[in-house]
DNA sequence: ACAAATATATACCAATCGGTATAATTTATA
DNA sequence: TATAAATTATACCGATTGGTATATATTTGT
């Protein structure tokens, strides 16, 4: 890693956390050389522009939110168990830190619709990534006899089961009441169940 | 009215809109004289500062959404038919056309729960009145014995019903795909008829 | 219709915005 | 270690930000 790549690195660490809580265009490039020490000419040399970094933090924090369920879901071995990872960890969300500013698919999804196309890509990209994913453990669910193969729409089933979560996140966040978050889980919870 | 009440209406009406599009440091002062044909004078002489504007903006938003959602279940005797409101007019949200720019809840929350306390406030407000109403409507649903009255807890209901739809609408508006509404309320239905 | 009060327009302010040209410094190569 | 190349810092750019003081219109009550 050459020093550029690890200065871009840095860069992007720093200020993700930052792009994740106060958006895109609320995120100043004052804001990310104070948050970095480097200055203006370290930015622009590493970076095109300020939509860059902003594009690099977003999918690095998409990326650690992924890996996160991603490492927790491949020590499941039924299927119904891998669903279950998500109302599990989305019962403390908060706790996990693993993104300061709450969900960056919620953050950037309503920030970006109607103002930055690019960024609205990313997110959209991330949401279709998430929601295969789903469709895919609820499909081989019912190929392994987990579920009942009849009545369930697995895609149904899936953007049900992210509109909970984020809509989840978004009423802890913004009640200030963590305790909201596994009560909503544990309606995703029975809808897991149905699927049995 | 006096005139200046007329032109103080006048500016929230003209600017509720883009708020909720742009955002609330995405909309800047020239896009609300530019979007009331007024001056800057103008503005500040019927508003303290851009705050001001934009959470009487948010009120208004907000406003004619529960007016539009109240109309129709006022129309419904039982109360089952009060909840099943919310999924059929949220099958069609973007025909509604009642607010541009999405759902003023979801849209102001995610940007202003980090950044700005006060509009924060108001739409914690807004949340916890629209979740009340909900809890109301399944508990006389038990009392008149439309819902069986174990099993159910109200607020838990509530809030799944408020972060599913809330979910929906960012799902839909972010892939673009506005046929994941109906098929996430399809959902909403099946919460609805569970009750029973 | 006239005067006082109110509302709107004009012209400006300092601060900040994203971005750039260039100089100084550090890193890599030979 | 000398030198070329890449990286970082400094100083600046015009444009725009939210906001204000003051002058000019326009309502309003009498």
């Amino acid at each position: 890693m050459s020093k550029a790549e690890k200065t871009k690195q840095f860069i992007i660490e720093k200020t993700a956390p930052i792009f994740n809580t106060k958006g895109y265009s609320g995120t100043s490039m004052s804001d990310i050389t104070n948050a970095t020490g480097l200055t203006k000419g370290s930015i622009y040399g590493n970076f095109e522009n300020k939509d860059e970094v902003a594009i690099a933090a977003f999918k690095y924090n998409i990326k650690k939110l992924q890996d996160t369920f991603a490492n927790e879901i491949e020590k499941q071995k039924t299927f119904k168990d891998k669903l279950m990872v998500y109302p599990r960890l989305y019962s403390n969300y908060y706790d996990l830190k693993v993104t300061s500013g709450g969900c960056p698919i919620l953050n950037t999804a309503t920030e970006a619709d109607d103002t930055h196309p690019i960024l609205k890509k990313n997110v959209e990209r991330a949401l279709l990534w998430w929601k295969e994913k789903l469709i895919y453990f609820i499909e081989q669910g019912i190929l392994a006899g987990e579920f009942k193969a009849k009545e369930i729409n697995p895609e149904q089933i899936a953007l049900t089961f992210i509109a909970i979560i984020e809509g989840a996140v978004m009423i802890a966040k913004v009640t200030g009441d963590f305790n909201n978050l596994p009560t909503i889980m544990l309606s995703l919870n029975k809808i897991i169940n149905d699927l049995e």
